[in-house]
DNA sequence: ATGATCACG
DNA sequence: ACGTACGTGATCATT
């Protein structure tokens, strides 16, 4: 029989700190749970147990918002994101079937060694499960250490490996921790006498009573005796202490150990409120037994059936006779391109019934009419599908994905299981086995029923269905049109660059006088640092920094510095913009990246696929590259740009007298920013001066701090600090905002955008000041790039219909934050560039007025000028 | 899978 | 006593 013993509070600490925090959407941390089940399970997995012991300390201590409390805490102290784990973690691992033991008046470690004691005497196996040392003194024949040294790292602990390890025998580690000690355990431990020490004398003398026994005639220093009778006392308390208790009165009886079926329904119903949705399946639970036992009296059962077109169609016009509440659709396509969709079945709910039907024919049917009003999983895919076969999908109402991300933006995903078991949605029950999957399709009319309340509740039905609706279907047109290329241009400035960086590659080796991968910071930072011996400046995780900032605090050190910095730039050109980039030109000669609309916490959207958004401009060399983004035969690109979105947004929101002011009066914002930060009139301004009150500017709208700027513009930090105080003195409505929206994020648990998007702080009530400092930085800055996204989103809508309501041929092909292209007949250029300004300007009306500027050319490079 | 780096707004 | 501005995505090296 194998007994696997866990030391739950062990096991919970590093699940905690091992795993980044993870909070629910209403701030309650999970990451430890988290962790601690996921371990647990690869724990069993490694150690194939018959029978399963959690222990945990009876009374756990917490400290609270006080980092000097943790530091001089007993190392039992928890903190409160920890604590308030550990309940829901212990019902959890109830349900879940395993026994937990505690033990009045006995830590966890006393428990771990009675029970591995007793299998020890019963001739049973055991395995103690922990991430502290202090277990391996438990080691024997047939008692094993697993120690998990960090996530990916463990360890098993046998007698040999211990010896191995330590020299000594694991009872043998007990007397050398008497004479050690350990200040974590509030061990005294001989004075004067570290673990070399220790260890040589318990390898020679075997025990601290031995010593002290003959403690006149041991084969000793001098200087180590004295230390030794002097911390006698000390030395047989600490051999005492040290000792794991192994007769705490717990149930040894194997038996009690059997991990039973527990009531997985509860367990599922814990995790899915935990939102530990990726465990639920991990650990084999079935959601909808769950909600089938909770809700037994409730449980809704669905046929599914497979129509033909024909019948389909008579099913749906029957239904929606009989119901005015709309018709839910999903769809379910394949391939894993923008381009090559296919469409593999649709689905429509009806009552209690879920039609799939495999012809395209009905879902073009269903998404032109006008008259049946539907709700859908996805709007984005549909309106690609409706764009590719050229029809106008008609009455799209409702958007659950989007509604989902709207409701809360922090989540990871949104598919339809996880949005169900979130708001607590029962998915109905099929019986036919082959249809099973389908199960989740028939939750949406309820899902959709429960999201549009939560919308109104949040006010965000306007958000939903005038701006993020009607911009799914602009980012499908654009992801479908997509961007054309020069291929043959790429090729040849990749094969140029190709040369320099193969030129520099050889030129790098023979400065540092050998060949290695420049690739690799741990090789370069081998080479910098080790081999030419130039000063480290910053560390990271693994090892020294080789990132640009501190190669070009070094480049007068070396002259293969420079050479690196270049190779880097280069290299990146080449491997990520060349050759990427051609990889994925379609047959079409363009490239499709895909818009993401739901990743995004502030309400931008990205783009994948490649990434289309972060094509170089900052360099020279790297906005080349931008030649090559054309415009197709006898067309244009329109490039129009918003100038200065942030900081009007921020000075609409703060309603700053002064910085309107300046925005009204349309002069240079940074100017102004210098005179007032520098107390200057305005034309004694100088460059430096207004290129540091832009850098403040920029800090503000992030959430500034006197440290970053400092090290952004190169001032002290005394300097910068300066810069902030007389930049909130004179724009005082924007220091006023500062404050207040924090102390409102801490008041509702989340921040909002002019147009009602949401993003919710759980970091603003974590006892950690790192993660609260985040959180309050977040707070400052969510509301105004949010609400700039807001803006462009609307532009975005307003643009596609102006060019479609005017018959225009011109089509919107890319979005890059305050930057709009669209691609037109060279005849369209003129109109198109009136209409992107004037639809952008008056996106939104603020205090301020929104300013943009529209440039043609053919291509991007000429259009961005 | 994660971290380091670097491209963009 | 701590770590350092907001938001993204792609690549390469490494575990």
């Amino acid at each position: 029989m194998k007994l696997l013993v866990v030391d739950g509070n062990s096991i919970l600490n590093r699940a905690f700190y091992g795993i980044r925090p993870l909070t629910t959407k209403d701030g309650m941390f999970t990451n430890a749970i988290y962790g601690f089940l996921t371990m647990l399970e690869k724990i069993k997995a490694d150690t194939t147990p018959d029978r399963v012991a959690i222990a945990f300390d009876l009374k756990a201590k917490t400290f609270r918002h006080n980092a000097y409390a943790l530091y001089k805490a007993n190392r039992k102290g928890m903190p409160e994101e920890l604590h308030m784990q550990l309940q829901p973690l212990k019902d959890l691992l109830t349900a879940l079937g395993y026994k937990i033991v505690t033990c009045e008046g006995y830590e966890a470690d006393d428990i771990l060694g009675t029970l591995a004691k007793s299998c020890e005497e019963n001739g049973d196996e055991c395995v103690i499960a922990t991430g502290d040392r202090d277990s391996l003194q438990l080691v024997s024949d047939r008692v094993s250490v697993r120690l998990a040294k960090n996530l990916n790292g463990t360890m098993i602990y046998t007698p040999d490996i211990v010896k191995e390890e330590y020299g000594v025998t694991p009872k043998e580690l007990i007397e050398i921790k008497a004479i050690q000690g350990d200040t974590s355990d509030n061990i005294p431990g001989v004075a004067g006498i570290g673990p070399k020490g220790a260890t040589e004398l318990i390898q020679k003398f075997k025990t601290v009573e031995y010593i002290y026994e003959h403690i006149d005639e041991l084969d000793i220093k001098e200087n180590m005796r004295k230390k030794l009778v002097a911390s006698k006392d000390n030395a047989l308390i600490s051999r005492m202490l040290g000792e794991i208790c192994v007769t705490a009165p717990v149930d040894t009886n194997l038996d009690s150990y059997v991990v039973t079926d527990g009531d997985k329904a509860e367990a599922s119903k814990m995790m899915g409120r935990l939102e530990l949705f990726s465990l639920i399946s991990k650990l084999g639970l079935d959601k909808v037994d769950d909600a089938h036992i909770e809700v037994e009296e409730k449980t809704v059962s669905f046929d599914v059936v497979e129509l033909d077109f024909e019948n389909s169609v008579k099913e749906i016009k029957s239904h929606i006779k009989n119901n005015s509440a709309p018709l839910c659709v999903y769809a379910h396509f394949e391939g894993d391109d923008v381009l090559n969709k296919t469409l593999v079945y649709s689905a429509c709910v009806l009552d209690k019934k879920i039609v799939l039907c495999k012809d395209p024919a009905l879902l073009c049917e269903v998404l032109k009419s006008e008259k049946i009003e539907k709700e859908v999983f996805s709007s984005k895919e549909l309106f690609s599908y409706a764009d590719l076969n050229n029809f106008e999908v008609k009455s799209l109402t409702f958007d659950i994905s989007l509604a989902g991300y709207l409701l809360n933006p922090n989540a990871s995903s949104y598919d339809l299981e996880k949005l169900c078991a979130q708001y607590e949605v029962r998915v109905p029950v099929v019986n036919d086995e082959k249809y099973k999957d389908y199960a989740v399709i028939g939750a949406m009319p309820e899902l959709c029923e429960i999201l549009k309340k939560n919308i109104d509740d949040a006010d965000q039905g306007s958000l939903l269905h005038d701006i993020e609706i009607p911009l799914a279907n602009v980012l499908a047109k654009m992801e479908n049109i997509g961007f054309a290329v020069d291929v043959q241009g790429i090729t040849k400035y990749g094969e140029d660059i190709k040369a320099q960086v193969d030129n520099l590659e050889q030129e790098i080796y023979s400065q540092i006088g050998y060949e290695f991968n420049i690739n690799s910071p741990k090789q370069l930072a081998v080479a910098l640092f080790e081999d030419l011996g130039l000063p480290a400046k910053k560390k990271t995780k693994s090892g020294y920094s080789t990132n640009a900032d501190v190669l070009e605090s070094l480049v007068n050190y070396h002259p293969v510095i420079s050479m690196i910095l270049q190779y880097r730039t280069l290299a990146k050109l080449k491997s990520t913009y060349c050759d990427s980039l051609i990889k994925v030109v379609r047959e079409d000669g363009r490239i499709h990246s895909s818009f993401n609309q739901t990743e995004t916490r502030t309400g931008r959207i990205s783009s994948t696929e490649p990434n289309l958004q972060n094509i170089p401009v900052r360099t020279e060399l790297g906005r080349e590259l931008r030649r090559f983004f054309v415009a197709k035969d006898d067309c244009v690109l329109i490039d129009a740009d918003y100038s200065q979105i942030e900081l009007r947004v921020l000075a609409h929101i703060s309603n700053d007298e002064n910085m309107c002011k300046a925005f009204t009066d349309n002069v240079d914002i940074h100017s102004v920013t210098a005179s007032q930060v520098f107390n200057m009139p305005l034309n004694m301004v100088t460059p430096i001066m207004r290129s540091r009150a832009k850098a403040v500017n920029f800090g503000i709208v992030y959430g500034i701090g006197a440290f970053s700027l400092a090290k952004d513009i190169g001032v002290t930090n005394k300097e910068a600090s300066n810069y902030i105080k007389s930049y909130l003195a004179h724009y005082s409505g924007i220091d006023s905002y500062m404050k207040n929206i924090i102390e409102l994020a801490k008041v509702e648990g989340y921040v909002e955008t002019l147009f009602k998007r949401r993003r919710y702080l759980p970091e603003l009530t974590a006892s950690n000041h790192i993660t609260r400092a985040f959180g309050e930085r977040v707070a400052r800055n969510a509301p105004i790039q949010g609400t700039a996204a807001d803006i462009i989103k609307i532009a975005m809508v307003k643009v596609d219909k102006r060019l479609k309501d005017e018959g225009l041929s011109a089509r919107l092909i890319l979005q890059v934050h305050d930057e709009l292209i669209v691609e037109a007949p060279a005849y369209e250029s003129m109109i198109v560039a009136m209409i992107l300004q004037e639809e952008m300007e008056n996106a939104a009306k603020l205090n301020v007025p929104l300013v943009a500027e529209a440039k043609v050319g053919k291509t991007w490079f000429d259009a961005k000028d």
